[in-house]
Formats: C-alpha cells, structure tokens, sequence
DNA sequence: CGACGTGTTGAAAGCTATCAAACTTAGTGG
DNA sequence: CCACTAAGTTTGATAGCTTTCAACACGTCG
C-alpha cells in the first residue's frame, strides 16, 4: 500500500496506513472527528493515541466487554454487528474511513466490530478522550453531530428492515455504499464491496440467497452490472433510486 | 407531580400536566436533560422554554421541515417513525416522559412525530439550545449521552426487526414496555400499551394480524394474560425473557 | 340500538428462507 | 502453465413464516 505506485487503478491512496503517531499527516483526519481538533493540539493527540493494524477477520470490539477504548479508524472497513445466541447475526453498519467507533452510555460496548480487510485504527482510551474533550471542547459538540447523524443512518435502516422488500433493500444498500466512498477513480458508477454475500444478507436483514437473487434481478432487468462479485456498477442510477426509495 | 393523591391506581400522577413555564416543579425534570442543569440554572432555561400541549394524533415533528425546535416531553406518550411514499411506516420508537426529541445534525427533522395521548412538552429553539450549552456546558455531555443511548437502542431494535421472529419480536417488546414504565403500582407485571396494535406492528415490523395473533399464543401458553387490548399482564417473565433472547 | 373503530380469528397467497447442487474465483502446488 | 482445492457465489426446488384478504367479535359513542 505503498503510495509510491501512483499508476496502480483501485484505491490504493486511501489504504495508505497512518504513519504512527504522527496526526497532521494522518490521511484521515480529514474525514474523522479529529478534523475538530487544531493544528496546535494535535500533538497533545498523539501523545494519547497508539496506532494499531487489524488483519482481516480480528474481531477488535466485542459486545460486552467494557468499553475503556474508542478507536477511530484511518483505513480498511470494518463491520458493526449484534448476534443472538444462536448465531442469528445483524450487520448495524459498516465502518469506513474516519468513523469514529465506541460511542456508548453504558459500561459495556453494545456491538461487536471485526476488521474486513486490514484495517488500521487510532486508538486511545476512555479516560484520555476525556482529557481531550476538556482541552478541546469543541471535540464534544463534534461527537454529539456524529451520534446524532449515526441515530438517523440506524432510523433509516430500521426503515429498511421492517418495511422494504428486498430488492429495495439492496437498491438501497447499492446506492448508499456508491455514495460512501469519498473521491473514487473515474469509473463512473463503480460500487466496490469489500465485504462478502453474507455480510450484505447480515446488513439487509436477508439471506446470502436472495442477496444473489436480487443483484441477479437487478442486472437481468438492467439497473446494474455486475463485474465481479465485489465490483458492481449502476446503469441506471435513477431507477435503483426510485426502487430504493420504494416507488419502484 | 403532585403527591397528594397517593391512593389511585393508574398513572395518573405522571400524567399531571407540568405547570406552564415553571422548571423547579416540573414533573419530568429528573428524567430529563434538565437533570443537567442546576437550580441556580433552572431560571434562566424558564425564559426560553414554552410550554405546549398536544391532543391524541397530533403529529408535531414532520420529517423533511426544517429542524429548528426541540421538545422535552414532559407527559404522555407519542410516536416517532419514517414513511415510504406508498404509505408504509417504520415507528422507531416511542417517546415518554423525559425524552429529548429534535436531535439532529442535518438541518431537517429526520423522522416525525405524533402525539398517542395528551402529550405536553418544554419546546425551545435551536439557537436556544445553543445558549443554554453555552451557558450549561454540561449539557452537552448529557444530551451526547442521550444520543449514544438511542443509538444503542436502535442497534437492538435492528437485531430485531433483521433477525427475530414475530414471536420474538412480541416478547421483545413487551419486555422494552415493562421496563420503561418509571414507578408503576404494584401490580406485579402489568404492562400498559397506550398505543394501537397498527402501531405495535408498524414498530415491529409487522402487521396488525401478525401482532394479534402472536399476542394469543403467548397468552395459550401461559406466558401472558391479556386483561384488556391496553393492559396485558406477563405471567411467566423468564419464559418471556427467554423467548426475546432468541433462545425460546 | 346501531354505527364505527379496533381487535381477533380463519383461509389462502406470496415473499423469503431453507435445502441442495453447480459454478466461479482465488490461491497453491505439481 | 495448469490441475487442484477451498471459499464464495449463483441458481434451482421446496418449505415455511408472515402477509393478504375476509369475516366476526368487542367496546364506545352518538
């Protein structure tokens, strides 16, 4: 992921990993909470904030452990999930670039998060985002817009999960994550999904089945192609977006 | 709130309107944000504070308006939920006594709201709310803990509406409902549903049919008796308890 | 008393899940 | 370079849970 290879096609610039501690340089900061810090505070940052690599499939946060750390992260994406006790498993979000991650009023984290590529995260602990706030309290009514954005993205997929069919909800899928990703290469409509068939079918409250089913039915009817199984483009963004929005 | 009145049976004592413009003796202070704020405070939060009254189907958020108020329910019970443009609802929750409503960092109301009952609430404007942080910064802490609850909430509301069934879901939801009634009688386990089975199903993803239906089978089995549509009593808690866990 | 809104129960249809198998992709080693 | 393997994806057939359509019961209220 060196940055050195500039001809390379896919997003190589944003899995640039974070050069350790060094926050004026971190290539994410733009997109994280810590855009609300100063330039002259940042080194108070780093002094507090370790930087650490996930390979892909560490479960880094786990739902019901105490919740002392908060972590950002500065590349990869991660998946936000809640099990049952018989494995039943719902996906409540995927963690991009700059997400801010251990948002919680209780003691315990109240979801599990496991790296889907090799992710690379800032970390740092409860009582040191305290320290941070005090000095920055700006940091505090930043977090606030953040909780307060992430309760309508969960408003929005509890829309999802109790009122739309399926081929909305994965129109709906389709086109939030093409709007995800920050500056992409000029591919046009090129949705890239790191995660596999059953991490969506976890996302939409669906099966990995009808998941294929349903981009099947989406290419067939030619709203969509699809490239490969992670590489999907949008034909028609106009009627994935009325289909999403349920007037399909 | 007043205690005069100690030998009557149902909640009436928190239906009690909150006397107009008067914090120090409002009803739902402990319960809410205004807990944050200090007597020597309370004046101050008075002066930009009014109080309005909503009747039974009021709808008093509307999602898509400009977000410039925010309301403190201070009594009764309303409904918060998104539309899809053919008529289908997703309630995301229910808001009583105490709750914050407004929340948001767009710049409109990212769902709506409506009165079940009488609803009285403490409203103030944005701008208020700005200087009342200003003046109270402990607020701010407060209402991020608010919104980090919520979102904790509306994580387990989508484990439920993507991966439990109808029974599950009914027992969920009864549960939520006995636990968030603050100081009920000592009627063991009454649970009171102030809202229509079209509104239980509309939380839970569900339809009317499904919810009646699933609402008898616990009551065959034991699990439950239903006194009245409104008041349902839970004869068998960790049956329940077990059932809304998944493991029933 | 009758109308109406709400809730309950029944029968059939539909969408998605489950079970099963073929196919594709990526990685490995001959 | 290609065969082989394992994981992931796609497609097919069937089953099941919930929805839809319909009728009846209950309680309120004019």
């Amino acid at each position: 992921m060196a940055a050195s290879e500039s001809t390379r096609p896919h997003r190589t610039a944003l899995a640039a990993p974070a050069r350790t501690g060094t926050c004026s340089t971190c290539g994410a900061r733009a997109a994280s909470v810590c855009s609300a810090i100063e330039d002259h505070d940042l080194s108070r940052l780093e002094a507090v904030a370790e930087t650490v690599r996930m390979a892909p499939g560490t479960v880094f946060i786990t739902e019901g452990e105490p919740a002392d750390r908060f972590l950002n992260i500065t590349s990869g994406t991660a998946k936000l999930f809640k099990l049952l006790p018989d494995g039943r498993r719902q996906i409540t979000g995927f963690a991009d670039v700059g997400r801010f991650l251990g948002l919680a009023a209780a003691d315990q984290y109240g979801f599990s998060a496991e790296a889907i590529d090799a992710v690379t995260a800032c970390r740092f602990s409860r009582a040191r985002l305290g320290q941070l706030i005090h000095d920055a309290p700006q940091l505090e009514a930043r977090l606030l817009r953040i909780a307060s954005t992430e309760l309508a993205a969960a408003q929005e997929q509890m829309l999802l999960l109790g009122r739309k069919t399926a081929l909305e909800r994965v129109a709906s899928f389709l086109l939030e994550r093409d709007a995800s990703v920050p500056v992409c290469l000029g591919s046009g409509s090129g949705v890239s999904l790191p995660m596999t068939r059953t991490d969506i079918a976890d996302y939409l409250g669906l099966t990995i089945e009808t998941v294929s089913r349903t981009l099947s039915t989406l290419r067939t009817r030619g709203l969509i192609s699809i490239d490969r199984p992670t590489e999907i483009s949008i034909l028609l963004p106009d009627r994935l977006r009325a289909l999403a929005a349920g007037e399909g």
